[in-house]
DNA sequence: GAGATTTGGTAATACGTTTTACCAATTATT
DNA sequence: AATAATTGGTAAAACGTATTACCAAATCTC
């Protein structure tokens, strides 16, 4: 490995001119010739400070965690992709973890969080996340963004725009002539279940329609929890012409529960979903989405987690909107042709 | 923060004590009651070794890198997912980089390299990867593990068992009754396009039957490239009743093509793909694949990271086989009815 | 030409670990 | 009782960087 006084060694100065001049100290005064002989050096002996080094005397990693609920399901992925972006474009690299390898990954997390390993931490994992974690953090005082969460007064907290999406969804079965709108949501105790409710609420409140407390059903994230909680809905609605599934990934399941029933989609029962995926115009209903700014909440994510001087608090992705993407699994109802 | 000497003063030892303890050190003796003290004092005091002293004092980060292609494509998502799982069962972490935000993050990729940031590297990026990269890994010693892709000297290469599962698989379509079968390979200059073909010509010989050079047409592991080949194979093969895919989200792009000229899946054409994904299922023909052992992939690359000791070389995963799943894309041919 | 300022740097220290070499006091051996 | 071995530790150096305080020589000011 080539160190800083190798590199003032061959350019004839002392260690500290070539660290100054590395690192662009404005304070520095140097001759033009000096600091050309020293970055050739540099160069030619392809110096690349150590980090180990430099995390220790300015106690700065560079190190960005973040913690994903599950790599697997594209919708965090995009959100991945954005914090990645964010990351590269600062100068920094994003430390990845999986919270459904809980255990092992979450000890390794509060070792890396404690030995102050990381600048900063980016958690989008609704609920699968160690209390201890949370704690060690602000123990730590390492800055903290949670992704759609509820409230610490610890963390920064970034929203989605989830209210407008899923009135942007839910209007799209109205203005398609539904009445009878189920509302498949995610679960219970997020509050951005919360505010999506609120907005199809909102839609059915504004179109004149009544409904019921049993149409709204809470389910998880994922297929199969998508699936029960589908035939939940559908067992005690039966007239329900259309569902709105709060999550995508819901909405699959969903589907599947309705084919089993020997139902149409779009024929019996539209179906639109939130957060789009790039296989959503392939299932065997094109799948009608409103998408969400993933990308740049991964983004917006990191740039609070640098930015040390923002006040903690709630903020929600304004600069980009849900985009309402037309396919095949939204029709008029029946009863409308 | 807490450190080494902040727990000997309280325990009243010297903080080489404190280390060897903390370290497990079995040359250390030590009495049973001073080790308990310096235990105690540990826990109260919330110690947590430092990363960067212990990395810039050992050399030894604990950090992987893993360079995908792309965070959001499924089939690297599950590769993922494995590497995670070991990195945390060997009490590592893994540093992520989309190579697909190829400039900013490569760059800071190679700093980090140069720089002694990372104890091994693993790269499953068909072809994205600049040259400094590699090049500036063999250099710097770091144990680097290629993923699915051609011989590199430098470094250790792992394969997945592709001869096999592309002879499962277009086995699969013959014993249902197929003759006319098309292949849709990955891209021509990666080797495991070429195990895959040789499974596939190994199973069209062993059956007895002829191919023109025509049924074979190369393309990207995306949609977009899946549906620009399968129209072209379409195309220079009117009397195909089967396609193999050896990219599943190719198949879904090739899928796309063929509805979009009024065939039926699996009434025309029968369609199988090599890798599954969870969404497979709920597609508009649900896709028969063979799920190749993506999870096993990622923990042996980070198992050959971390183990030194291992001579450089190929290795293929064998502990796990590809496995056909047969859902709805496959039937036998019209002509067999 | 004496004092003040600027130019172009340098020396030294701290960051927190790990590890090697060493040592005083106690216990065992003959 | 003298020597040897064991017990239970300690002291000090090194890893490579960033940064503060300092300084000699050159140049400017009047």
């Amino acid at each position: 490995m080539t160190t800083l006084s190798d590199i003032a060694k061959v350019a004839g100065v002392s260690s500290a001119v070539v660290s100054r001049i590395v690192n662009d100290d404005k304070t520095l005064r140097v001759s033009e010739e000096t600091r050309q002989r020293v970055l050739k050096a540099v160069e030619e002996l392809d110096y690349a400070p150590n980090i180990a080094a430099r995390t220790l005397r300015s106690a700065k990693s560079g190190l960005i965690a973040m913690v994903v609920h599950d790599v697997t399901n594209p919708v965090y992925a995009e959100i991945m992709r954005g914090a990645q972006t964010a990351a590269g474009d600062n100068n920094r690299a994003l430390l990845l973890f999986d919270a459904s390898a809980t255990e092992q990954s979450a000890s390794r997390l509060v070792d890396i969080i404690g030995g102050s390993g990381i600048d900063g931490m980016i958690i989008q994992s609704a609920g699968g996340i160690p209390e201890r974690v949370l704690a060690r953090a602000a123990r730590q005082k390492v800055p903290t963004v949670l992704l759609q969460a509820d409230l610490d007064a610890e963390a920064h907290l970034i929203c989605l725009p989830d209210e407008g999406a899923s009135e942007i969804a839910t209007n799209h079965l109205i203005e398609l002539g539904h009445r009878q709108i189920g509302c498949l949501s995610t679960a219970r105790d997020m509050t951005f279940s919360r505010r999506r409710l609120d907005g199809w609420k909102k839609a059915m409140a504004a179109a004149g329609i009544d409904h019921g407390a049993g149409q709204i059903v809470y389910c998880s994230s994922d297929m199969e929890s998508g699936r029960t909680g589908c035939a939940q809905l559908l067992d005690a609605n039966p007239e329900l012409t259309a569902v709105v599934c709060f999550n995508v990934m819901a909405a699959v399941g969903a589907m599947k529960e309705i084919w089993s029933r020997n139902l149409d989609i779009p024929g019996d029962i539209s179906v639109v979903a939130i957060h789009d995926v790039s296989f959503a115009e392939f299932l065997k209903a094109p799948l009608t989405t409103v998408a969400m700014p993933l990308f740049e909440l991964g983004k917006r994510a990191v740039e609070i987690a640098i930015d040390g001087t923002r006040p903690k608090g709630t903020s929600t992705i304004d600069n980009a909107e849900p985009e309402l993407i037309m396919r095949a699994s939204t029709a008029g109802p029946k009863t409308a042709r």
